[in-house]
DNA sequence: TATTTTCATCCATTCTAGTGGAATAGCAAA
DNA sequence: TTTGCTATTCCACTAGAATGGATGAAAATA
């Protein structure tokens, strides 16, 4: 909300480094999709500490370009255009079409809600999901992105980097949780996120969302980097009662699709 | 809009404007998701025909903002941090929710392939999908982008513009499909365009693929401006046997997802 | 009402980044 | 060998982008 106040200590040289179109670019559509709801050019300024100036010139560029959309008078969303390159990201994903196939089979085989997560940075993304038979819903949805910290998916998702790595990325991206379960120490965090990735699999309870665990495994290249996981969502009780037979199918899962990136 | 016409008229000398920072990033971009693959940064600059000197800048720039990724020591793909917009952009689309309740509601009522699609300029997009139950299947997937002229949501979806508009986008986007069947004459697209909007439905047999069929209806906002299309994508078998009903179901579809968005 | 905040545009100044072209090297075909 | 294409980097030049600040109008707040 507030800008920057912490500007400069004495000794630092003011290096007001001059940024890239790319990056004011970046940064309004980051504005954005924090705020996740439409904001005036103004305001937009005002959240990212730029000159107004800067800011509606590049508006209006981007505007006509498509990546962003006047969504009343002021206000303005994302455009269109975004939709073209997130997209096809996705579908190109190498362990794409063989992650649906075992999201599917696993879905059939425990009716349970299946999801298959990537990273972006210091968030965890929902890429994939199909939902669950029963009456128990999550609130996540494709797309949706929460800190790292916060499942059991995004610590394997770190898991490969070493570990100071991961440390870092926790140390600027984690986050409390709405349950305050949520693990935020950097330190062991990365430990964690190690140790889950070596024994393949993750399991969390309530960690982001009352009553609602998560079971998950990594996805990994022939790099042994974790791409991806696939998951298990579901109640705390049910993970109670099954969750021996649950977790050997995630890890069957996973292993089918690392099987197809691998040869 | 038109500056450079006066300036020199014997000797025509190639004025080559200069293009701003963010043209030859979407430029980029967009040579990437055209040729579907991995390309070296010699290759995109002759692609978009931009100086090399200018793309290897700003192919550098994108990765460290991960914009792009190396998939290899020197192609260049999309990066993953394209997701965090088109995805959120998705989700945010104010009937999104409401139309996935329908999609499967469709779905369970016909047990054929449900697709939600919208449109990026001169492209049909698939922004969601549930697959069908029986053995037929398409090859078409979230994400897919096809000239609006080879379906019928597509020709719904530019329904609303004005005739000369609609005209002037297919003029500039309409290609024969593979199967050669699609209509690529401009004048009869807008013509079909606005009798399909009005009619509230589009129905298409093997314009894009052999024997596939698509039943279509528009997603109308307050403006009445078409934001996207509820479709049920079967085999043209089916369609003759049971069109009635189907057309009746996708009709209903529709009207519930815009009654949601209309209040 | 008066006053503050938000919104939008304009200008002069600074200096970045797009450009053209050259230089270099690897590789494959002729 | 020569030729030609791919691939990458470097440099001088300058169009034009980012900036800071000013100016007003409109909207919100007191």
């Amino acid at each position: 909300m507030d800008e920057n106040i912490a500007s400069k200590t004495l000794t630092e040289i003011p290096v007001r480094q001059r940024q890239t179109g790319l990056d004011r670019t970046l940064q309004i559509l980051d504005a954005l999709t924090e705020h996740e709801k439409p904001m005036s050019a103004y305001r937009i300024a005002r959240a990212i500490g730029a000159p107004s100036s800067t800011i509606y010139r590049t508006v209006e560029e981007m505007l006509k370009h498509g990546l962003l959309s006047r969504s009343s008078k002021r206000d303005l969303w994302l455009g269109p255009r975004l939709m073209r390159y997130g997209l096809l990201y996705r579908i190109k994903l190498d362990f794409f079409s063989e992650a649906r196939k075992e999201m599917e089979h696993l879905w059939q085989k425990t009716g349970e809600t299946i999801q298959i997560c990537g990273r972006d940075e210091g968030m965890m993304v929902v890429l994939a999901m199909i939902e669950g038979k029963g009456h128990f819903r999550v609130t996540s949805n494709v797309g949706t992105r929460v800190p790292l910290n916060w499942t059991a998916s995004g610590k394997l998702l770190l898991g490969h980097l070493p570990e100071q790595q991961a440390r870092e990325l926790f140390l600027s991206y984690a986050q409390p949780s709405p349950t305050g379960r949520a693990e935020t120490d950097p330190d062991l965090l990365s430990k964690q996120a190690k140790a889950d990735f070596a024994a393949g699999l993750s399991i969390q309870k309530s960690d982001s969302e009352y009553s609602v665990a998560c079971i998950a495994a990594p996805i990994r290249d022939r790099d042994n980097t974790c791409q991806a996981t696939i998951s298990i969502v579901l109640s705390e009780k049910q993970l109670d009662e099954k969750e021996t037979k649950l977790t050997a199918a995630v890890r069957d899962s996973a292993a089918a699709i690392e099987a197809s990136i691998r040869y």
